[in-house]
DNA sequence: TTTACATTTCGCCACGTAACGAATTGACAA
DNA sequence: TTGTCAATTCGTTACGTGGCGAAATGTAAA
């Protein structure tokens, strides 16, 4: 765990949409769409947050079918990581976003989003 | 601990310069010019850093004399801050460019420095 | 192979942030 | 009260980042 490793791990960390999409991949594996149709952005915005996650180690992602799912990345390489990506979770239960968000997320489907 | 001030307090620990001034404070307490001499910044761009890191509840300041002593914030009214405090305790240790700041920590000398 | 479509990449714009020097502040010493 | 001086605030500049739509990519179905 380098200075430069810390750093980026933090900035993945210092944006509200981003705490917003681990928060809602604690839940289940999500693709990008459904995480576009929850916090109402374009999916380009979304893929580019999503990008910044993985390549601080927080998530990883899947490819599957047509989609590419999302995960928490439980198997976390730095333990830095690991550690933040646990603390997080005990975090924030009881932030109204986060439970509109996790409501969302119960509801959303892949196959009416992406019209399949 | 909501959204907004874990967002601030990672913001605060998103940049190289503000983790070497929270690592130098864990030896002891420091003035800005101490850790303007350290880091070779302006003044003015440490005395801000300061006041992010103090914003984020990491740290605290107390003056004393004519100076400003910065020290870590060991009573953390947001729990979270203290686990990061905590947390980046027990990172870094075997770093480069942290083990050099310790050193100077060791050696610079506030009444050399501003002249007394 | 060709089409469809989820996702990513690219180009652009608006805003936030780190850096500096200059000016201001505020507390101790004279 | 006045001067000194560490620290802070202000104004400016350069760069980084989040947002979008359009274009490119790549995979699965037709």
């Amino acid at each position: 765990m380098t200075i430069r490793d810390l750093v980026r791990a933090h900035k993945a960390l210092a944006e509200p949409n981003r705490i917003r999409i681990l928060k809602m991949l604690e839940i289940r594996p999500l693709c990008v769409c459904e995480i576009t149709e929850v916090l109402q952005l374009a999916a380009s915005t979304v893929s580019k947050h999503l990008s910044i996650l993985r390549d601080a180690g927080f998530i990883v992602d899947r490819k599957e079918g047509k989609w590419v799912n999302y995960s928490p990345n439980d198997s976390a390489d730095q333990p830095g990581v690991e550690l933040l990506l646990n603390q997080l979770s005990r975090w924030l239960a009881d932030d109204g976003t986060i439970r509109e968000d996790a409501e969302k997320v119960n509801v959303v489907d892949r196959y009416k989003l992406c019209g399949d």
